[in-house]
DNA sequence: TGAGGGCAGGTTTTT
DNA sequence: CCTGCCCTCA
């Protein structure tokens, strides 16, 4: 018993647990096989804390009792369920199947024979409201696409189409194709981009009706987060007052966020997601006014700002709303189950009743509701919009059809969304692999062993990833990569634009554009050696007072005066002499280099940031815009470089990425480790409803990435600092054995 | 302002 | 458990 205690202990884990058989062992945790074995017969409940014993070490075995307690689902829950069941399956009287062309017309792209019945239906179906669900690998860019194209070719002014997408590359990927297709350059003139840049290009156009100055900067996460640190100090809310300390910085950032994203109050929000800070509601509240009047005052907006202060203008300011209804006239939005509600308005108050209004999406693959996307959007698309039409895409070109009867089965046990069946041409007979190992490293070189193998037919790396719930999942497979020099990539991790010194290059930028940005002072003003908080705070309240005049002699007297006495000369000097981007760039990198190899050791690495900056810097000449277009899209975000062991420099390399980045990719062979319950799901989101179906959604759009082969595998335990995992991830045993085989 | 200890937080993150 | 934030004190 005691042993047990110890073994947990060990391992992080501190609950009593309760044993009467096992003798003495004495052991540490990496040796002994035994106790490995041992914990790998535990298992816990969704809390964790109760062991249960596994009824056998064979996967199929433990896939034939499922022993998961049913979550109780409130009487309200189960009446919205209900209610949205009605909703959703009211679409099979809207559904439109087919579509034809415009008769006697002539066309460049021969549409009938490019396009299947229900996509041809999603393009030519054009003057109502239009629900497009596009099932994984249904074709979802190619109806974009075509429909932008069939729009132009219908003689509809590029620029009165808008087309929104969530990420830059999606619409800049979109366009160009359309391009491509139509051989024209009329498409420059479509207004396509992110929600974000779409505002962005609509509030400085048209700041003057508005009431805003159209030279406003625009702030990140980060930046957002060291601005309340800030304000926290100044309204004096830190320290523990009262019992719990109070929130920081990145806590006080999501708070607000989550209460404008999902447009709740500042109390709602902290006591149904962060009840333990309940002690400070009314100090968030003031913060929360307090960020508001220092953004208006420092002209800044932050992603939030940017689609409320939209929404609030369509909705109140006439002016606005008639602007923009005049020059956009259709309008079409990829990714439609990831809008939150302010972006879900903003569509709605442009398209007004004139409903030529087309939506694109698919419910199953809604991840994002944890930064306020809204399911409900497009399930209630067709309540919103009574008189749609709604086109099903069904035909999947992506997957072999074996494994789309593996994820077809794991979404129909979602417990609501649209009914939908994918179907592919391709069958082979092959089914999704699922297996289970000792332990991670077995798990891993099994995971290469495979790459390797099936890379013989003629594959390359690049056709192969694997795909985690969790970054550090992927920890045993990247160390067996690197052990036997298989070139790959890590997606996600910090993204260029968020490295510290690539931010502090921004902020010098910024300043020049908007002399006010206060945020960008205070990183700036730190980077001096003698300047802290208090000091950096001082001299932007000067440099406000004197409405951007940057003249520091006041601290003529300081020892740091010389450092920031060349700060000042450098900023006059640029504006004076109205620089061109590039020249300012090298100013300011003269300026920064040294500060650079003051903080940083790794100062050379850097260094080549700051190289691959001034790349991307070439290609403008208009600072604002640069700027612009690189706080709301970072460039190059995708692949954290440096983890490519240069070895097989021929080979392009294999994709080890979170599930969350990669969606909409696909690969001919997708690996899906640590598939554990409690780790995938997470057993931080199985304690309510829709938290488990998001993670079953996650679950199908891990699954669906795969073209041929998938392989869904795990370690017999992993433990983490307050938990063993033992079980099979629960939505395994939800599929039907006939799917896939366990070795 | 900079250094050392205490303790909160610990997935995912298109903008 | 371990990291990194933030508070406190010199």
């Amino acid at each position: 018993m005691a042993i047990i205690r110890n073994l947990f202990e060990i391992k992080g884990a501190k609950r009593d647990l309760e044993f009467t058989s096992f003798e003495e062992v004495i052991v540490k945790k990496s040796e002994n096989h035994f106790l490995e074995q041992m914990i790998a017969g535990l298992t816990f409940t969704s809390g964790f804390d109760r062991p249960l014993p596994l009824v056998s070490n064979n996967l199929a075995d433990i896939l034939n009792s499922s022993d998961f307690e049913n979550l109780e689902i409130p009487d309200d829950q189960r009446d919205k369920i209900e209610e949205l069941r009605v909703v959703t399956e009211s679409i099979d009287r809207k559904i439109i199947s087919t579509g034809a062309l415009i008769a006697g017309k002539k066309f460049k792209i021969d549409y009938l024979r490019e396009l299947n019945p229900q996509q041809l239906a999603a393009v030519t179906t054009t003057e109502i409201p239009l629900l497009v669900i596009a099932g994984a690998g249904s074709g979802k860019t190619r109806v974009i696409t075509y429909k932008v194209s069939y729009l132009i070719e219908n003689n509809v002014d590029p620029s009165s189409i808008l087309l929104l997408t969530f990420t830059k590359k999606a619409a800049t990927e979109m366009l160009n194709r359309v391009g491509k297709l139509l051989a024209d350059q009329s498409i420059l003139n479509v207004l396509g981009g992110t929600f974000h840049s779409f505002s962005n290009y609509v509030l400085r156009k048209y700041g003057n009706l508005i009431g805003i100055r159209n030279n406003f900067s625009i702030i990140d996460t980060e930046d957002a987060a060291d601005i309340l640190d800030l304000l926290k100090t100044e309204l004096n809310f830190s320290g523990r007052k009262k019992g719990p300390p109070f929130p920081r910085k990145g806590k006080i950032q999501t708070i607000l966020s989550k209460a404008k994203n999902l447009e709740l109050s500042i109390p709602q929000v902290v006591r149904t997601y962060f009840d333990e800070n309940s002690e400070y509601i009314k100090e968030l509240e003031q913060m929360a006014l307090a960020f508001d009047i220092y953004k208006k005052a420092s002209n800044l907006m932050d992603y939030d700002d940017l689609m409320v202060v939209l929404r609030d203008n369509l909705k109140h300011n006439l002016q606005l709303r008639v602007a923009l209804q005049k020059s956009i006239k259709y309008i079409l939005v990829d990714e439609y189950q990831d809008t939150n509600n302010t972006q879900r308005e903003i569509v709605e108050l442009i398209a007004g009743d004139r409903g030529r209004i087309t939506v694109v999406g698919d419910d199953s693959q809604s991840i994002y509701a944890f930064r306020g996307a809204n399911l409900e959007n497009i399930l209630r698309f067709p309540q919103n919009f009574p008189d749609c039409g709604v086109v099903k895409i069904e035909q999947n070109y992506r997957s072999e059809q074996g494994i789309l009867n593996f994820t077809n089965d794991i979404i129909l046990h979602a417990k609501i969304g649209f009914k939908k069946k994918l179907f592919s041409q391709r069958f082979t007979g092959k089914k999704p692999i699922i297996k289970r190992f000792p332990d991670g490293i077995t798990e891993a070189e099994y995971i290469v062993d495979r790459v390797l193998e099936i890379r013989n037919n003629n594959l390359d790396f690049c056709d192969f990833s694997i795909l985690t719930r969790a970054s550090w999942h992927s920890n045993y497979i990247q160390a067996e990569l690197i052990k036997r020099k298989i070139p790959f990539v890590v997606v996600g991790g910090i993204k260029f634009s968020e490295r510290r010194h690539i931010k502090d290059i921004v902020a010098f930028i910024k300043i020049v554009i908007n002399p006010i940005d206060a945020i960008a002072w205070h990183r700036i003003l730190q980077l001096i050696e003698g300047v802290g908080k208090v000091r950096a705070r001082e001299i932007v309240q000067l440099i406000h007072q004197r409405s951007g005049v940057i003249d520091f002699s006041d601290f003529a007297e300081r020892k740091y005066y010389p450092q920031i006495k060349k700060l000042q000369e450098l900023f006059n000097q640029i504006i004076d002499n109205g620089l061109h981007l590039f020249q300012i760039i090298e100013c300011v990198f003269e300026f920064y280099k040294p500060i650079l190899q003051q903080i940083e050791d790794d100062f050379e690495v850097r260094l080549k940031d700051l190289d691959v900056f001034r790349i991307i810097a070439e290609k403008y000449d208009d600072i604002e815009k640069f700027i612009a277009d690189f706080t709301l899209a970072p460039p190059s975000n995708r692949y954290q470089d440096q983890t490519i062991p240069m070895t097989d420099t021929e080979s392009k390399p294999l994709v080890v990425s979170t599930i969350h980045s990669a969606k909409g990719l696909e690969w001919h062979t997708v690996f899906v480790p640590f598939a554990l319950d409690g780790l995938f799901p997470s057993s931080r989101s199985v304690g309510t409803l829709q938290e488990i179906e998001e993670e079953r959604r996650l679950f199908y759009v891990a699954a669906s990435r795969a073209k041929e082969n998938l392989f869904i595998t795990m370690p017999s335990y992993v433990s983490s600092w307050d938990a063993v995992f033992t079980k099979p991830s629960r939505f395994i045993y939800e599929i039907s054995k006939d799917y896939y085989l366990t070795d």
